[in-house]
RNA sequence: AGGGGCGUCGCCAAGCGGUAAGGCACUGGAUUUUGAUUCCAGCAUUCACAGGUUCGAUCCCUGUCGCCCCUGCCA
């Protein structure tokens, strides 16, 4: 089905399939991605989604693709069309196997009229609020409702009139009988369908009843004969409900297994709040790239295959928990580490004149694409008089430490020769270095270092200013300020987004080959960090390239990298 | 005594009665024309706590503590 992906580790749900599969319960296993289309997918769904995939493609079996469509006033098509494509593009394959629960919506209602002719449900008149005083609390039983004694045939019949849309919306309900005094309150009387006029994506008005998630989710899983139903931790109360059902209608009962979901530090991940930050402009849609949308982080330039290996490496678990972002950006890394083809770029440019090299002069350097992947061949970096450095790769009372570019100091240019700054030139009126004067060995082309030549500890990353590509680069940094957004007591979460997590930098520059480069591609900007073009407003002729993620540093001071607990 | 879960290194996570894998992070050091990559080395005498069973317990039993979820005609 799917291109074979990261071989699963162990975990306590595929010691259950080994078990299930050992004593003969079962000969394949089924599993199923199901979405309810009511927003777009984020790494927490991939964390499923390559957990359901990853196991059916491991053991040979399957993985359904199902929208949980039974809820009308929040799905939308878009949503359904979005997640679709952020599967694909994770790399997983469903086949043939596209479902819908809409397109259980007749068998749903057979099972619902036998529950009633079985005596197991009721047609209920009690309003919402009626119904919440019935069922009880957390630590009192609840009541049983008057039309609970209602016969098989006067449910029967009302369930009928209410599909036929003979009464108004939320007037009545399907609920199953079961145990009002039940310390799960999901087992008191629970709501099977409600009246619901809206439209649905798939079925239109062909129904004004909608079946509730228990009476939906556990019989779509049966009537596709998934053998394991994966699901999270807050399901997990749910589950006496989902067997009792399958038990009730007597059809094949699937075994709910739940796991803990994903948390990231730095961002959100309940759909309330993402659909917050896009609603409210927070961020610049879905996929913006400080999303933990699967959108967000393509447009970003996640390789899926990063994704992938950090949803193998967290591992699957029951306890609730928080994976540190630089997990995932070790993931990313580590994939674009070797695909990336290198590129020079300059981010905050500052003018530096080789005081001692040629006027009207150019040559051009050769160098790797990768340092590793020869088959990447090379390219060719044009150096003239006057170079682009950047600001930070200069600093006028340098530390000790800090072996990069100061007056009097040498650094070698990347791939070319070794420079000395001889004059800083400052604005009379700001006092901001605007220009260096600098002057450089003719011995030392290329990397060259002449006999009794002191070693330089410094290179820095440079661009010739005529031929130089002016760009634009978009900084991102994590969304967040805090680690735990949402834990933050008293203080709403959007007060905590990072105002620094976009900074867009419209003078940037890059070399003057990258002036082909199709949407989407990656580079590796030496020494900067991992850029790819952005897929929505770059052009041919103004490229705008966002970083996916910084390189690892050890100069920057720990304090200053952002990562406060 | 509402019910359901969870508690192994800063963050994840293996482990299933025989004496604590791995990853991220962090700290050293080597290589390096990216302070990158790569490479070596270090990083839990201890498994929430207290008892018990056992020759032996992170794994079994009992109790305690802590955290999470559950009172939508949402999923």
């Amino acid at each position: 089905m799917s291109h074979p992906t990261v071989a699963p580790g162990t975990n306590f749900i595929r010691n259950i399939i080994e078990e299930d599969l050992a004593s003969g319960k079962h000969k394949t296993v089924v599993t199923r991605f199901p979405p309810e289309p009511n927003g777009y997918l984020h790494i927490g769904h991939a964390k499923s989604i390559c957990l359901n995939f990853g196991l059916a493609n491991y053991y040979q079996g399957r993985c359904h693709l199902r929208f949980d469509d039974t809820n009308p006033v929040k799905e939308e098509q878009e949503y359904i069309d979005a997640i679709k494509a952020d599967v694909s593009w994770l790399g997983f394959d469903w086949g043939a196997h596209e479902y819908h629960a809409s397109d259980y919506f007749e068998a749903l209602y057979g099972y619902a009229e036998t529950l009633v002719e079985k005596g197991l449900a009721y047609v209920c008149d009690l309003s919402p609020e009626e119904m919440r005083a019935y069922r009880g609390t957390l630590t009192t039983p609840g009541k049983e409702s008057p039309y609970r004694k209602r016969s098989s045939k006067e449910s029967l019949d009302l369930l009928r009139r209410m599909r036929a849309g003979e009464f108004a919306d939320g007037s009545r309900v399907l609920r199953a009988r079961i145990d009002m005094t039940s310390p799960n309150l999901n087992l008191r009387d629970p709501i099977l369908y409600r009246i619901l006029r809206a439209t649905h994506p798939r079925t239109g008005n062909a129904w004004c009843i909608y079946p509730m998630y228990d009476f939906a989710h556990g019989q779509s899983d049966s009537l596709e004969r998934i053998t394991h139903s994966l699901c999270t931790l807050e399901f997990q109360d749910h589950r006496p409900l989902y067997d009792w059902l399958c038990e009730a209608l007597e059809i094949y009962h699937p075994q709910q297994i739940e796991f803990a979901r994903l948390n990231l530090t730095y961002t959100v991940m309940s759909k309330r709040r993402l659909l917050e930050l896009v609603n409210e402009k927070h961020v610049s849609g879905w996929d913006d790239p400080r999303m933990p949308t699967l959108s967000g982080m393509r447009r970003r330039g996640f390789p899926p295959a990063a994704i992938r290996t950090f949803c193998e490496r967290i591992g699957v678990g029951k306890s609730d928990s928080v994976i540190d972002m630089s997990v995932l950006e070790d993931c990313v890394r580590e994939h674009l580490d070797q695909t990336a083809p290198r590129a020079m770029g300059v981010l905050r440019p500052l003018k530096v004149t080789i005081t001692n090299y040629p006027e009207g002069q150019t040559e051009e350097f050769t160098a790797a694409r990768h340092p590793k992947d020869p088959a990447m061949g090379n390219r060719t970096i044009p150096f003239s008089r006057e170079i682009y450095i950047d600001q930070d790769d200069f600093m006028e009372e340098p530390p000790k430490q800090f072996f990069r570019l100061g007056p009097g100091r040498e650094v070698r240019l990347r791939y070319g020769y070794v420079i000395r700054c001889d004059d800083v030139i400052k604005d009379p009126v700001s006092g901001e270095v605007i220009e260096l004067r600098c002057s450089y060995d003719a011995a030392t082309g290329g990397g060259a270092l002449p006999e009794g030549r002191k070693k330089v500890k410094g290179i820095i990353h440079w661009l010739s200013v005529a031929h130089a590509l002016p760009v634009e680069v978009r900084l991102y940094d994590r969304l967040f300020s805090v680690a735990n957004p949402a834990g933050v007591k008293d203080r709403d979460y959007r007060e905590l987004l990072n105002a620094e997590a976009l900074e867009a930098l419209a003078q940037a520059f890059v070399e003057p080959g990258l002036a082909g480069a199709s949407s989407g591609e990656s580079f590796q900007f030496e020494r900067l960090g991992y850029f790819c073009v952005d897929t929505k407003d770059s052009k041919p002729d103004r490229l705008v390239f966002n970083r996916s993620v910084t390189l690892r540093d050890a100069w920057t001071k720990p304090e200053t990298k952002g990562n406060q607990p």
